[in-house]
DNA sequence: GCTTAGCACTCTACCATAAGGAGTGCTAAC
DNA sequence: GTTAGCACTCCTTATGGTAGAGTGCTAAGC
C-alpha cells in the first residue's frame, strides 16, 4: 500500500481542516466539506491507510483522525498551496521600518513586531551577528574620576559602549593618543581581522602601555567574535502571549514551560543557531532541537546583508500552524528586511 | 462596634494564614494555629463584627473569610511586623552588581531581576529618568555615504545614540567644527539647562547652519527633558511568569490580561508615574490605578542618585501577596540601589 | 455580660452513574 | 472497488447524592 492522489487529497483536506479546528477529524466532515466524490465509508477506510501509513492518528478509538509529525511533514513538503503575499504588502511594511530610526536594534524589533502581528504566532529574530562588518570609529570619553567611556562605531552605523573604570585617572592626552592609534590602523578593517596581533602590534606603539592594557578587555569584548558583550545575534522576541489564544495552549503548566523559556534569551539564541537553513526551513514537532517545545513547530529564515546571510528569524507555534500562512509570511519578511538592510548600506 | 486589641489579632492571624494558604480561613484554623486563648465559637462572633466593618468578606456562606482591600490596608498601615533583611544580605546583593559592567541600563536590569528572584512575584524597576544628569561629550562619526551617527554621553557614563541620515555627505571638518564648539558650550551643563535658547545662540556661531539643523533635531531628542527617544524612564520586568505560579491566576483569562499588559510599556510606565511615592507605598487592590490589575496589590520605592529621587521600583502581585516580606525587600533593594549609584559616582 | 459547647443548616467539592453523541470498523450488498 | 447499515467504543456532559468544612444561633456556664 502506497500513497496515491486521493490518499494525498484526503491528508491534505484533513490538515487543513485540523489548522483550522483543532478538532479531530471524521470521515463525514471530509466528505461533506471537500468535493472527493466518494462516500464517508471510502474515506473511513483511506484515513485507515494513512494512519497504517503513520501520516494520521487517532486519539482514541472513536475520535476523529489528527496529522501526525510525519503527517504534517509530508504537508509541507508536497502538499502545501504556497500562499501568495500581494505586492501592495511591501509598500505597508516599509513604512513600518520608516517610521522607527533606522538603527539596526529597532529594525529588528519592529520586524519581530511584524511577524507576531501578522501571523499571530510567537516571532524571534536574531539581529545580525558578527559578519562582514568594517570598524569605523573609536572614541574614548573621560567621565567623572577614572572612569572612561569606550565607544566603537560599526559600519552601518551600529555604536556600542562601555563604562570602565581605571585604577588611575588617565591624562587627556594619552586617551587621545591611544584613540588616535587605533583609529589610523583599525578604520575600515573587517572585523573579523581584528585579531590579539593586531593588538599587540598597537601596543608596542604606544607610550602609556598600562592604560592601554585595562582598555584593550573592553576592546576585545566588542570587536573580537568571540566576545561576549555582543548585542549583534541577540534575540528579539514579540507576541509571547500569542501562544495563549492557541486551543492547545488551554494547559497552564504547557503555558508556564513555554513563558520560561522565553525568559532565557540563551536557550532561544541556541535554538536557533541549533537550525541549519538555506532560505526557508520548517521544523516540526520532534525534529525541534529543544525538548521544552517538542511538541511546536518553528518556521525558520534567513535575512542577508549585503547579500551575506547575518541573521535569522522564526516563528514558533503549535505544530497545528498555518504552515501556508506562516510560511509564505516568513519568506516574505525575510526578504523585505534584507531588501531594507541593502538599501541603508 | 469598632476594633479591639482582640479583634486586631485576629484580623491579623487570618490574614496571616491567607497569604500563606490562599483558602479562606475559618474560625477553628484560626483557635487552633494562634494562641488567642478564647474558642472558635469567641473568634466566630469576632469574625462576624470583622466582616461587618468590612475587613473580612465570605465568598459564600459556609467559607471561612479571606481578607477584603480595606483588611489589607489595615494590616500594612497598622498590623505588619516589619520583617528584618540580614546585613549580610547587601555583601551578597553588592556582588551582583559587580558581576556586570556598569552601565545604567545593566543595574537597572540586575535590579528588576534580583527583586523578582527574592520576592517570586514580578518586578518593575524604571530607570533613572532625566534627572540632575550633566551633558559630558558629543562626538559626530561620518559613516558610509550620508550617514553620521550621533553619540552624547551623559555624566555617570551614560551613552546614546543614534544614526542620521543627511541630505548631503558632510565634510569631516564641518563635523569636527560643530561638537567641538557644542562641546565646548555644552559640558558640564545640567541638561535641564539645555534649551532652545542655547542652540540658537550655537547656531548662530556656526559655518554650515544647514548641517547643525539636520543635526539638532536628534540632539534634542537625546538632550531635551521632552525627548521622545530617552533611555531613562524605560521599564526594566522580569519575572513575569512567576504569577502563574500564585493560585489566584490558574485562571487562564487572567493570565492573559497580565501578560498583555506587561507587553505595553507605555501602559507600565504611566502606572509607575501615577503613584505618588515618598519613600515606601503600599497600594492595594481598588486602590490601583490600572483597570486590568485591580485583583492586585502594588509595593513601590523611589531611588535615588546624588540626592535625588530618580526612579521607582515595584512588585506587582495578588492582593495576598506577602507584604511583610516584600516590603522588607524592596526597602532595602531601593537603599542599596541608591548606594550603588552614589558610589558609582 | 462575655464566653463557649452543641447543633442545625448551608454550601461546595467530589464521585459515581447515566445519557447523548460523534466516529469508527466491519459486513454485506451493489 | 465502493457504499449503506449497524454494532460498538469512548468521550463529554449532565445529574444526583454524599462527605466535609464552616457558619450562625441558642442556651448554658462562669
Amino acid at each position: 500500500m502506497e500513497m496515491n492522489v486521493r490518499k494525498k487529497g484526503i491528508l491534505k483536506a484533513v490538515i487543513n481542516e485540523y489548522i483550522l479546528t483543532a478538532e479531530p477529524i471524521g470521515s463525514r466532515t471530509i466528505s461533506k466539506k471537500y468535493d472527493l466524490n466518494v462516500s464517508s465509508a471510502t474515506i473511513r477506510n483511506e484515513m485507515a491507510d494513512l494512519e497504517d501509513l503513520g501520516y494520521l492518528q487517532q486519539p482514541h478509538t472513536s475520535a476523529g483522525r489528527i496529522p501526525s509529525d510525519k503527517g504534517y511533514r509530508f504537508y509541507v513538503d508536497s502538499l502545501i498551496d504556497i500562499e501568495k503575499i500581494p505586492g501592495s504588502f511591501e509598500e505597508m511594511i516599509r513604512k513600518k521600518y520608516l517610521v522607527r530610526k533606522k538603527e539596526v536594534q529597532d529594525i529588528v524589533q519592529v520586524t519581530s513586531r511584524m511577524l507576531s502581528h501578522l501571523t499571530r504566532y510567537t516571532a524571534l529574530v536574531a539581529s545580525p551577528s558578527s559578519p562582514d562588518y568594517f570598524f569605523q570609529h573609536l572614541q574614548l570619553v573621560p567621565l567623572e574620576g577614572k572612569k572612561v567611556a569606550v565607544i566603537v562605531v560599526i559600519s552601518s552605523g551600529l555604536v556600542q559602549h562601555q563604562t570602565v573604570t581605571l585604577q588611575n585617572r588617565p591624562a587627556r592626552e594619552e586617551l587621545e593618543h591611544i584613540s588616535r592609534l587605533i583609529n589610523e590602523r583599525l578604520q575600515g578593517l573587517p572585523l573579523k581581522n581584528i585579531n590579539n596581533e593586531i593588538f599587540r602590534a598597537l601596543e608596542k606603539e604606544l607610550r602609556d602601555k598600562t592604560l592601554f592594557r585595562e582598555l584593550y578587555k573592553s576592546l576585545v569584548e566588542f570587536i573580537s567574535e568571540e566576545g561576549t558583550n555582543q548585542e549583534w545575534g541577540k534575540i528579539h522576541l514579540d507576541g509571547a502571549t500569542n501562544i495563549l489564544e492557541q486551543p492547545e495552549f488551554s494547559d497552564l503548566e504547557k503555558v508556564k514551560v513555554f513563558l520560561k523559556l522565553f525568559e532565557q534569551e540563551d536557550m532561544l539564541k541556541q535554538l536557533l543557531n541549533q537550525i541549519p537553513t538555506e532560505g526557508l526551513k520548517v521544523v516540526i514537532g520532534r525534529e525541534v532541537p529543544l525538548e521544552e517545545i517538542r511538541d511546536c513547530s518553528l518556521v525558520v529564515a534567513d535575512y542577508s546583508f549585503q547579500d551575506k546571510t547575518v541573521g535569522k528569524m522564526a516563528i514558533l507555534g503549535p505544530t497545528r500552524m498555518n504552515y501556508p500562512k506562516v510560511m509564505a509570511t516568513v519568506n516574505f519578511m525575510a526578504e523585505v528586511l534584507s531588501k531594507v538592510l541593502r538599501e541603508e548600506d
